[in-house]
This record gives C-alpha cells, structure tokens and sequence, in this order.
DNA sequence: CTGAAAGCGCTTACAG
DNA sequence: CTGAAAGCGCTTACAG
C-alpha cells in the first residue's frame, strides 16, 4: 500500500507548493490554465484520492448524513425501508454526502440513549426515519444537530417532518369506495399507534362526514398492539361491505382471514391497502392501494436536512408528498343484489 | 450553535494541558486518577463531543466502511438487503465503525466507474454485496482497499468471499425430496446467472448423483434473463413430481402459475425454495425451503473486512455459512396412487 | 499567478 | 504524573 499520495507529494514531484495544487485540484482561481492542467494531470497519474478528513476537520463538517430506523418498526416493512434509504443515500451522494444508517434497539429507545453517532460527531444532520416514542423525541431535542421526521410526525415537538400525504390519500380511497355504492366501510389500524395511521383514518373520516355517512365506533378495528406487532384482526359484527385497511400488509392480513373463513374479495368484501408496497402486488386479489412517492420523500427530506444543516434557522413545518390512488382488484363497486349483512 | 467544545476548551477551564485531557478522555495512562474524573464531569458539563475527523486524520483511517450493492439485483430482494444491510451497520457500529451504503448503478457498472467513496478516502474498506459482472470486477483490483465479496463470488479473481453454503443447502433440500419418494425433479434457475443459482444447482445435481437419478437437460428451467429480469417459466412436458427453485421468489412465481393453470401444489407438484425470505411465509401454501442465516453472514463479513484492515495480507478464501432446511407445505412425499406424467 | 504561514482537533513520542 | 512540540492533509487569508 505505500505511503498514500498526498497534495504534497504532488507538489513537490513539480516543484511547486501544495497551495498550488490545492487550488488546481479544487478549480479554484489563482493557478495559470496550463499549471492547472499539469497538476490534474500527474494527480492521476500518481494516483492521488482526495482526504476528505482534512478537509471535514477544516471546515468542521463531516459530509454525513445519519439516517436513524427505529428497530421497533421495521419488522414489518423491510421493502420500504431499504427502498427510501437507497434512494436517500444515492440523493445525498449527488450533493457530496453520505448517508450513515443507524437503527434504534428497543433497548436504546426505552433507556433514551442517544446515537453514538451523535457523540462521535460523525454527522452533520439527522433523519429520522420511522415512528418513535415521545420520551425519545424529547431526549433527542438536546442533540446540537439539525434533524427531521420522515414519514412521521409528533405534533408535541416543533419539528420538521417529511410525510405522504396520507389524509388526502386515505380521503381519497375512501370516496372511491363510496362512489362504488359502498356506505359500510370499516377502518382498520389501530389508531394510537402512528401518526400515519391517525391521518389516514381522518382522511377516511372526512370523506364519510362530506357523505352524511356516520361513524360507527365498532367499524374501528384494531390491527396491532402497543409495540406495533400484528394481531389478530377481530371481525365486527354486523359486518360492513368495505374495509380501509391503514396499510397494505394489514389488508394483506385481512384477505387471507377473510378467505379462510371462505369469503371472496372483492365479491363479498372490497378490501383497500396503503403504500403500494411489495403486498400490494402479492395479494390475491392485487390490492387497490395508495402509491407512496418514495422518491420524492427521500429527495425532499435530503433537501431539507442539508438545507438546515447550512442554515440551522431554516425550517418548514410539515411537507405534504401526495400519493397517487391505484385501483387494482381488491376493491369494486357493490351491485345492487347483493346484501352484505353477515 | 456556538462554538463546539474542544479537549482544548477542557483544558483551558481547568488550567492543564490538551495532552492530559486527551489521555484522560482516552483513558490512556499518565494521568492520575482523581484528575480523570475531574476531566470526564468537566467535559460531560460542558457537552463535550469527540471529533472524529481529527482522530481520522492523525491515523489516516476513516472509520467506515463502504457496502456497494449493485442496482442490477435488488429489484428483487429488498428484504434480504436491508436485514443484512442493518446487521453490518450495527455490527460494524459495535467495532468502532460505521457501514456507508452505495449502490451500484447499472450506467457506473458498465462504463466501470469505481464509487466515490473510494476517490474520497471516504472507507476503509469495502464489503461488496451481490453479484457483479466480471469486467466490474477486474476493474475494482486497482482499488487499493481491502474488499470482499458477500453473498456471491466469482472464480477467476483471487477475492475473499462470505456465501451461504448453497450446494449444502439445495444438496438437503433435494435429497429430502428423493426421500420423499421423488425421482422427477426440475431444477428452476439460469445457470449462468449468479454463483449462487449455479451452486444451488450443483447442490441439486449432486443429491441426483448420489441417488443414481440421471440428470434431465429439458428439467433444467430459465427463471430470468441475461440481466436478471424474472422471465416466465416455460413448463417442460413431461412435468417432473418436484421443482427445486433457485430461491423463494421463484417458487413463489412458479406455484403462482401452476395454480393459475388448475395445479394443485403439494398435491400435484412439491416446489421448494430457498432463503427463507418473505415469500416463503407469504407464498400459499408457505415454502419448504433453507433459511439462510443473515446475522452471521453480515457478522462475518464484518470480522473479515476488519481483520483486512488491520492486516491487508490476511486472506481467508470462500468462507461458507451453513444454511437450515425448514419444512413447510409446499412439497411432500410422493404417494405411491399418484401418476404425474402430464 | 504563486507561496509561506497558520490553523482545524486530536495523538504520539519525548522531555521533565 | 504532566506538558511542549510536532504532525496528520488540507484550505484560507494574506503577502509578494
């Protein structure tokens, strides 16, 4: 391996200073075209790699980007996760960064232990991807570090947050439903537990409230538990025609109950998903669901994050990202014959 | 923001030297007890971060390491990517070092570009995961770093390489299936694909072998084309009892077909798998297939990339990590009323 | 257009 | 046990 090329090396092999060169290299004004061009030219040929080091410890920047996933929730949604982060690290590639992702153990979630990350100065800005508890959120207000929600957000903390649009999305899906025939429609999420799931169902809740359709507390079916593991989806009685699921692996979950218990979707029940993720294909039938744009979220939270880390007084509230409905065949309009009471 | 705290600042409020407060902070010797623990609360009080550009500098290496993921082949695998992608970043973290992710787009893969992060001094060394094409591969020996393959290898470059033990595994798999009563089995990949299709392959061939089953060119079936785009998969005629799939998705694929066809599978076809990703559980009937055990492929290839840091002359070859047959509902043994010739 | 000096924040080797 | 000096590789501000 030798002894790594540096500036110096460079200099010296030219008889120049490493000044020069730095400004050469960095096409910076102050070296004569022809001077320049040299120096390029026997940088390659020595094979000389830039210290981004040295310069991260000039200008006190470490030209990373930490990407934080709670570990409580990825369980679920592996294809998700790994398609934002790539599209992250590519994005923060393009604008001279590099995304570091870290994952927060239940353990460091309930202890409050901030990410090493943090205390070894490794970044320059923090996103943090997926929900996380409110004793946390507050502990990492004392972290010098700009940093933004993505796909979540907590009203209780002023802080920056990237979201799909899932209100709009959900209000959306919703009327289609309702523009279907349909007027028994059962939300399924648990509603305490994310901001998406809250906003989604508010979306499905204002689009019954524009059609005069009342809310029926027991069409509001819990699909996880406090720790957001899966449970089993318990079936209302009577039964409605339709269900909004907050998500396409529940409506996932829940067509495979309800064929087991020997239904057909759509012909007995319209089953609607969220994200437009890996189980929104998988499904049988395919689900009609809400795209996420994912890579405009990840565009717009690298934007935003290295927008405040050259300016810590920027901020911008909460950015919408709309969604986009696609109907597929989970879902259909409801014919007049059929009765749907169980 | 202020300015950052220093070991200077540290130094300067307790009138000592930055020397003592690095060997404190550093919990070096030289320094005696009550004054370290007089340093450490003075340096907690004051907030006081580490710099790890500094550090960076002094030892000339970085703390991370690249994981490079060709484009190519995540389209289809993303949660097999981010499991082992999260396992290297937390096991990296608990050594000391962070994983910076980067992939590999098809454009840089054919013009050859070596990633950025290596003309940037960014990493230390390299983890790369997923197969390569052989012109990228000999294109990355120039880079003076040490790396190692992960989840494939290729013959013809001396690199060192973590893989699941494929032959094993698709050996078990198919001699589970002979004991079953099978003798007409299909295997489902393109050979010339990946290193692990061919190893499963051979896994395959050699169970056939030891049972004295002779090998059937029309029983060996294309999944995916020359750039690893799933193609439909042409049926042979006359069918085999059994199809060993190359991994999960394809036997997914595959019973998704024979079923559309009025198949019934375990009852007319067993289909295997392997992997053990999401498609084994959400595939109906879920897949009898070999778990792969991510978390010590990624804790290895971490071991190995850093004892190449430390030591680049340390080699160790192909090391394999050994798989688990699993047992599910997708094949069974062959009853002796049934006729499958098609 | 070119370069000597200083400094970013740490650590190592050496002197006291 | 404590610290002055030098250096990691670059860049910025200034002088020539």
């Amino acid at each position: 391996m030798n002894h790594k090329v540096t500036m110096r090396d460079i200099a010296d092999r030219l008889n120049i200073s490493s000044v020069t060169v730095s400004k050469a290299l960095g096409d910076k004004d102050g070296v004569s075209d022809s001077l320049k061009e040299k120096i390029k030219q026997v940088a390659e040929e020595m094979g000389y790699r830039y210290n981004t080091a040295a310069k991260s410890m000039k200008d006190g920047l470490s030209y990373n980007i930490g990407v934080m996933i709670p570990e409580r929730f990825t369980g679920t949604n592996h294809s998700f996760y790994f398609r934002i982060y790539k599209y992250i690290a590519k994005i923060l590639e393009q604008g001279g960064y590099y995304g570091i992702m870290t994952t927060l153990g239940e353990h460091e979630e309930s202890m409050l232990t901030l990410p090493r990350l943090y205390y070894e100065q490794k970044i320059d800005g923090l996103i943090i991807l997926g929900q996380i508890g409110k004793p946390y959120i507050e502990a990492m207000q004392e972290m010098q570090l700009p940093k933004i929600f993505l796909d979540f957000y907590d009203e209780h903390v002023e802080m920056d947050a990237v979201v799909t649009d899932n209100f709009y999305g959900a209000y959306e899906l919703t009327n289609l439903l309702i523009r279907g025939g349909h007027r028994d429609i059962a939300y399924v999420g648990t509603l305490h537990s994310t901001s998406s799931i809250q906003d989604r169902f508010l979306g499905y809740y204002k689009s019954l409230l524009e059609h005069r359709i009342p809310l029926q507390q027991q069409w509001i079916l819990n699909d996880r538990d406090e720790d957001g593991v899966y449970i089993d989806i318990q079936l209302p009685d009577p039964m409605p025609s339709a269900f909004v699921c907050n998500c396409d692996q529940v409506a996932h979950n829940l067509i495979n109950k309800l064929q087991d218990l020997g239904y057909h979707v759509p012909q007995d029940y319209s089953v609607t998903g969220f994200d437009n993720d890996i189980y929104a294909t998988l499904t049988r039938p395919p689900l009609t669901t809400v795209e996420v744009d994912i890579e405009r979220m990840a565009k717009l939270a690298v934007q935003s994050i290295l927008k405040k880390v050259s300016n810590p007084y920027y901020t911008f509230g909460r950015a919408l990202v709309p969604g986009r409905v696609i109907e597929r065949e989970s879902a259909i309009a409801l014919t007049n014959d059929a009765d749907h009471q169980a």
